[in-house]
DNA sequence: AGAATGATCCTCT
DNA sequence: GAGGATCATTCTC
């Protein structure tokens, strides 16, 4: 695993401030994988001026075809298409009425899988942030780690939003992109998906282990 | 065409 | 800890 962490590049604007995106070739991995690695990789997101960026700390699996729980079970609709598509793209859609929800989609084209980003730790573009998530949101001051600790908080935190959904998380011009996690691997804990009705028992959420930005214990 | 559901968040008790 | 908000998507008739 230790093959994908950062190597300093120089390029294209915004890549010398975070690193290079991570390729098309570490998306196309087993999703588990993927989702074990992207713990500790950098998420930027730049909106015209607006630069955010944030350490994923927390994510979850969806993949296969037995999967009840994931977008990608049955066939292929509007919705999911982008799951069935080239690992490497965003796959946005929004839940609830409210919520936006950011995933990476993973595997060889072809297979539905994706990996749900939960919550991130903030490191750059944080009064943005702040403004963002609402003065009157709770815990979602300067300091506080409400601002992105959970599905929902993250995208609207980092100006995510279904206008991105199929965007190539690859190309460092952005809007999007990943940069791999550089230092030591982190103690990772796995347990069960949040919130979902089936394939409780499967364990395919991952999350930095001690990490207050780290959604539910 | 109508109804049910949902990978969440916020407020109030 | 419980309930409401809020609507796109999907399934059923």
């Amino acid at each position: 695993m230790g093959e994908w962490v950062a190597v300093a590049q120089a390029g294209a604007p915004g890549v010398a401030a975070f690193g290079p995106p991570l390729s098309r070739e570490f998306y196309a991995r087993p999703t588990v994988e993927v989702a074990q690695d992207l713990l500790g990789a950098v998420l930027v997101h730049s909106e015209g001026e607006a630069t955010t960026a944030a350490r994923i700390v927390e994510t979850e699996a969806y993949f296969g075809a037995d999967d009840r729980a994931s977008h990608g079970y049955g066939r292929v609709t509007p919705r999911n298409r982008v799951m069935y598509g080239p690992p490497g793209h965003a796959y946005v859609y929004r839940i609830y009425g409210n919520h936006d929800m950011l995933n990476f989609v993973t595997e060889p084209e072809g297979e539905p899988a994706a990996v749900l980003i939960r919550a991130a730790a903030p490191l750059v573009g944080l009064a943005t942030m702040a403004a963002r998530r609402g003065a009157v949101a709770k815990g979602a001051g300067l300091a506080s780690r409400g601002l992105t600790n959970g599905p929902g908080r993250l995208c609207e935190a980092m100006g995510i939003t279904r206008a991105l959904n199929g965007a190539d998380l690859t190309r460092p011009e952005g809007p999007l992109y990943v940069v791999a996690r550089s230092g030591p691997p982190p103690r990772i804990v796995r347990t069960t998906r949040i919130g979902i009705t089936h394939e409780r028992e499967r364990l395919q959420r991952y999350y930095i282990d001690g990490d207050p930005f780290v959604s539910r214990r």
